[in-house]
DNA sequence: CTTGTGGAAATGTCAGACATTTACTAGACT
DNA sequence: AGTCTAGTAAATGTCTGACATTTCCACAAG
């Protein structure tokens, strides 16, 4: 694979890794391929070198990106990359072919982990963590009916996990809040969204929100995992 | 704070950022603080700007840092913290006095997922799964009687709860097996390991290793949570 | 067949100058 | 007095060129 085929960039040193890294994750190179050399990208996108050592150094932090001396730049396998980290969500929420591999890796981790993290939150809620949840729900709410503000939309649905995520109490469970954005984004983008299906999801989102403000922990579960269900209908993982 | 209190380093940009990274995690400095500059770094430790930047952009990738061109690198809030970062994990593990908030938060998430993710193993689990567990278990059970093997136990016993979560068959869940190195590392540290406990701990991790070995995801579940309340007693969470 | 030696090619490091951003200060004008 | 506006100092960010180090490979000597 060479550089060819990337669009131009332009700024700094965060746009040629956010370019780089999206090239990467839509499978342009393959795992163990030689990524291309440091002065090749520099002159291909008319940069300095410093500028690609600093890209690179992200995708290296990211595990996209394996680098030694002499050797070269290899590109690392699936397994290796560091979904968690910030950056990663960073460049999967723009992209528009999300591997259907990691969507479906994403989707099974919430439906393992968001019913537990929503019992947990239930049991840890205090009067912020309520109102940053209807706060979500509101804007969720007054977003659904036109088609324009889907992307207004997208944003509260993720403002309302992430404050589920929040409402846990817990330093790790919150960092996780990030993975949610490249999620709810692909979903957002594949589904028509036609009426029926917004409320339902809407009427299931209010289920985990009552079950968290009246801190009925099993509750909370099962209505996670009824909105999870409805996600996985809108993504196409079940019909 | 200064950099006096810090001991000298020897060798390239990657000790001088786990120094200054476990400084920063053992609280040296307080949120909001105004972190040393760049050249002032240099000068202390003998070294060049650039094994210091290189250092720095470490830590602001981890999210301890911010910089600011002009106004100067800031210590951000524990909130902030990449806590599921791999160097996150590998500053932390080297540490001996771990912020026992930390510890408690990452016990707290421990016991809240990784029931799941035995249940999940549980399901999932391919032959090279087991494998990987019993080859785990029998190392702890060897390293079990001396005193001077707690290091290699320690390995182990990082091991079989990594290849737990890799059993899952899920890239999220397995990215996390990181953060278990230095929580166990801190119960190995802080328990007297009489032979007692370790007897128990090693008769709770084969319950979990049968579970997965057949199969029986709700098994697995409960196996893990006993498990983990022994950890929690050796952490003196609970008594 | 093995071993060693040299060179080519890649990333890593250094040093210095310069650019840019930010905050603060002093002064002019109203 | 108060307020806006240069101007200056100080910090991080960037560029450039040279050099160091590591790795691989080819080729020749033993």
């Amino acid at each position: 694979m060479t550089l060819d085929a990337l669009p131009p960039h332009q700024g700094g040193a965060e746009q040629l890794a956010r370019l780089l890294a999206q090239a990467l994750l839509a499978g342009h190179w393959q795992p163990g391929d030689v990524f291309p050399r440091e002065l090749d990208i520099g002159k291909h996108f008319a940069v300095s070198r410093n500028q690609v050592r600093n890209a690179l150094t992200s995708l290296t932090a990211a595990g996209l990106l394996e680098r030694t001396a002499g050797r070269g730049t290899l590109v690392r396998e699936v397994g290796d990359w560091h979904l968690l980290d910030p950056l990663m969500s960073e460049w999967m929420t723009g992209l528009v072919n999300l591997d259907p591999q990691l969507v479906r890796a994403i989707y099974a981790f919430r439906f393992s982990a968001e019913p537990v993290v929503a019992g947990l939150a239930a049991q840890a809620a205090q009067t912020e963590d309520i109102e940053r949840l209807e706060s979500a729900y509101a804007g969720m709410k007054s977003s659904a009916g036109s088609v324009e503000a889907r992307a207004e939309h997208a944003e509260y649905d993720v403002a309302f996990h992430d404050a589920t995520y929040r409402a846990s109490h817990n330093l790790v469970w919150r960092q996780m809040g990030y993975l949610l954005r490249p999620s709810i984004m692909a979903l957002i983008h594949r589904s028509q969204h036609r009426t029926d299906t917004l409320d339902d999801s809407l009427a299931r989102h209010r289920q985990v929100l009552d079950a968290i403000r009246s801190h009925d922990a099993s509750a909370a579960e099962t209505a996670a995992r009824e909105v999870l269900r409805r996600t996985a209908i809108d993504l196409g993982i079940v019909s």
